[in-house]
DNA sequence: CGGCCGATCAGCT
DNA sequence: GCTGATCGGCCGA
């Protein structure tokens, strides 16, 4: 049923499987003081490997700042971009494997009050965890947790769930620089789950309203 | 060194 | 839908 902390053969599988499988589970960060803050994982991108042009390894690419991907599978792999946001991935594969799966928005489930004060006044529940970026503030996820291993680590894990109804995929987003990995259907959503970040374009979604034009 | 740019977000039109 | 914010990393000179 749900509960239990993810063992590291959870992590050790390819990148889309890791990416479905993490719908339904909860994410937990666990704050300074000890308190649990969580939600339950409600969309994800998987970044399949070093022929995936979306992918930070593309072309088997290995500096500072990837190197937590080819680490053993259930590593954190953080990122800071734009200047302003962190991104938090899960490691899954091998290890030397560089494949990872992006954890895209959560629904909130423990510590609103403290992802309320980590993300500003007058933020909607759905908002809270809404997007890669708002995540990671909302949970308190920056650099320092990067490398951090999931499987064993007390800050930062995740838990078992229950299964999810109704999960789709769709395309990536923000990897149209990527060819034709840019069209890959590589993101996985719960169905009409109104904590996701952006509905499948051009697919039906309780919260949208409908189908729209392209 | 210098320049470019991003697996984003918020706020505005 | 569009754009500015804001800066570490990466690559080329």
């Amino acid at each position: 049923m749900s509960g239990g902390r993810w063992s590291r053969a959870r992590f050790a599988d390819d990148a889309a499987t890791v990416a479905e499988r993490l719908l339904g589970a909860r994410l937990v960060s666990v704050s300074r003081s000890g308190a649990r803050v969580s939600g339950i994982i409600v969309e994800t991108e998987a970044y399949v490997g070093v022929e995936d042009r979306a992918s930070h390894a593309a072309g088997g690419r290995r500096t500072a700042r990837n190197e937590a991907m080819y680490g053993e599978p259930g590593t954190a792999y953080v990122y800071f971009t734009y200047g302003m946001h962190h991104c938090f991935n899960v490691v899954c594969g091998a290890e030397g494997e560089p494949v990872a799966v992006l954890v895209r928005a959560l629904r909130p489930e423990e510590g609103l009050a403290l992802m309320r004060r980590r993300r500003g006044p007058g933020r909607s529940d759905r908002e809270l965890c809404a997007g890669p970026g708002r995540l990671c503030q909302a949970l308190g996820i920056d650099l320092r947790l990067n490398g951090a291993d999931l499987a064993l680590g007390a800050r930062l894990f995740i838990e078992e769930g229950s299964s999810v109804k109704g999960a789709i995929r769709g395309r990536r987003i923000g990897v149209d620089y990527a060819g034709d990995w840019a069209a890959a259907e590589l993101r996985w959503l719960v169905a009409g789950d109104p904590h996701v970040s952006r509905p499948v374009a051009g697919g039906r979604n309780l919260a949208s309203g409908g189908a729209r034009g392209r």
